[in-house]
DNA sequence: TATGAATGAGACTTCATTCAT
DNA sequence: TATGAATGAAGTCTCATTCAT
């Protein structure tokens, strides 16, 4: 993943106490100011002032704002994925339980990082090292996706016509560009329902049997 | 939609020929340059040079390089609406091809126009005007979908457990977001086998019948 | 002299005459303020407000202040090549007179650039540009020795232990340094006195006659 | 010569041995970095982490950059004068020899130090710290040329028609000059054929008896 | 209409120097 | 003495837009 290639030059367990204190207090700015203004709107000095830090005090962390970007991505990642991998201990053999938490706990992580995923999605695709950060998130999802259903479909749980590479991208557009439609395009949705909708539109794609909850049943998250 | 925001002062109609035929100049060139460095890199002197005028003649007929990306926007907005609507007078009643051959009409249509998808993707969500520009395009296909939705179900053709406009957003995510992943990002893709793939997800989502054709069948596009 | 490469992206001659009055003003406002602060504290903007145009404006006719520097050494080569050689018509048989009025011609033209020949020296040595600069300006001068010396040993004139090379670097270097040290390090002399008691040891240093004309003959340059 | 305007404001003498270390040190990587880089480019940064302390130290010994590249400068000027003036207890009463000798220990010493010689050269004409700096050590060879001539000329060895200032001024330019071409600029030379060139023609100047060695006579330095 | 020069606000980045520890 | 983070003035360059011809 490059590490090295995403970050200062100067490594951060070679800072001072006071120096990590500073940097991070630049990495929690940047975002506010990220999800505030968008990628191409926001100014480094508008980010120093969030932090309140003088101007140059960026360049002691940061050679760019690309960098800076990429430092919050990589934090808004690992949010996203112990947010939406929470209830590890369960392991229910009822697939469509499993599919349905699943996308509950991605909805749920997506509206906590709405406003980032936003700005993840409006950072060029034509910028190498920024659309670099994006394949990266992706291939998180669509890959565990794809081991899946093909382990489903060894175990004769899911039809052999579908192929499982294209469903895995297909299925995973399908739930992450909803929550883009509803948490950034704002298109008015009921967070229970969609996700028993997503879920259930999910699972009769694959042929695995998904009951609705009785109506009314609305478990707020 | 506020057509009069939208393009410049001095309307169309009211140009002589020359200047028609400069503005179209400017049009034509504004997309190709958009295309080959995406919005933000894009400087109205790239337009004006690829479009073989002067620097000032640009701001004859648009009064910002916002207003220019509006009206590239609609052509495209026009050329995708007639690219995947053809085949018109096909009423066939058999829905699963009737979904394959709007599937296809998008995909096809998607690969034309891919860089220019790419670069309405990475246009400013905080931007009002753009943002404007970005629903409407969506508008057309989801409200599109959850009438045709709505019908079958109101024909016992599809489970009343499911909610057309969720349904709507959901499989309308699911093609567009594929071909952005496929066309834009890059994933490796057969056109046909995507068409075929993204159907039978589609259909049998929804409950409605589809056979693959036999293997070794892949109409070209 | 690889022109192109020391010019802005845009030929003078495709300026309008307004632009390359401008770009005119410029140049003769650059040399003004080199001359005054010096290579490295001079600014763009010292440069566009003794031109009397906005900061803009420089970069519409150069990239960088490299390269207007490069255009007015250009320029400075030019007079200098003309102030020094004067009097061309002149094709006397008299070596030590020719080399006389060369030294008068050097001197006086040195005299009339000292502070941008200081400008010059001090021009970084680091920097492959303008070290480009400085030796061409130097080849002028040597390799036009070097030939004129052959010549005379040729002619039986010059001692053939000498050799042209390395006496025509030498031979350069005092002339052009004692200039530097008389008209830009400030060491007092009177210019018809360093003119004949150079030229002395020039032609000495060649075994070639040369009378000083009776004292108190001071011609004015 | 203003001592203390050239030297940081704590006496070298006052610094316990561990202070006198350090500043050491950060002498000679400022050499190190100043002939690396040259003088504009060089950054107090590089100087400390070429020294192996920390940025503020640097304070803790010298005012300035300008004032520490003093200091290199007046190291050199004593490296110069020993290197120069080596074989000390030959006192033949061979003239060209004894020119010989001295012009061999100048280029001998100028190629030692050719990379800080550049950056002197570099060095602001208009600065008037820097300035002061050159004129000293220029002085040195100079006044010491023109008193030895002023002798010749009293001992009747000199023809006095040539004035002992303006020569030492020329021929002083001729030597140090030449070597700058030579050393600084590249320009190809063999070290023992330049002091017997420039011997030469020096000797010949003042119309000094000197001869050449036997061809193939290259007494290496 | 067309031209292209002129403008200047705005963003970026550097780095000598200061300062708290 | 030594450290290294913090500062911010100063400079560079860009480019959307205006304007005189």
């Amino acid at each position: 993943m490059a590490r090295a290639m995403r970050e200062s030059a100067v490594p951060v367990s070679s800072l001072t106490l006071r120096g990590q204190r500073t940097r991070a207090a630049l990495v929690k700015a940047a975002r506010a100011v990220f999800e505030r203004r968008g990628y191409h709107d926001t100014r480094v000095v508008d980010i120093t002032k969030a932090a309140g830090v003088a101007y140059g005090t960026f360049y002691t962390y940061f050679d760019s704002k690309e960098l800076i970007f990429a430092e919050v991505v990589e934090e808004l990642h690992r949010d996203f994925r112990a947010e939406s991998s929470s209830d590890p201990e369960v392991t229910s053999d009822d697939l469509a339980a499993r599919i349905e938490r699943t996308n509950r706990g991605y909805l749920r992580a997506y509206r906590k990082n709405a406003r980032m995923m936003a700005v993840l999605d409006q950072v060029d695709t034509f910028n190498p090292v920024l659309r670099d950060i994006r394949l990266t998130l992706r291939h998180h999802w669509v890959e565990r996706s794809a081991h899946m259903i093909q382990r489903w479909q060894d175990a004769g749980l899911v039809d052999k016509a579908i192929d499982a590479s294209y469903a895995a991208t297909a299925l995973g557009s399908m739930v992450s560009r909803s929550a883009f439609v509803w948490l950034v395009l704002g298109e008015p949705y009921d967070e229970e329902q969609a996700v028993q909708q997503v879920t259930l539109l999910y699972c009769r794609a694959l042929g695995l049997p998904y009951e609705l909850p009785p109506e009314g049943d609305t478990r707020s998250s």
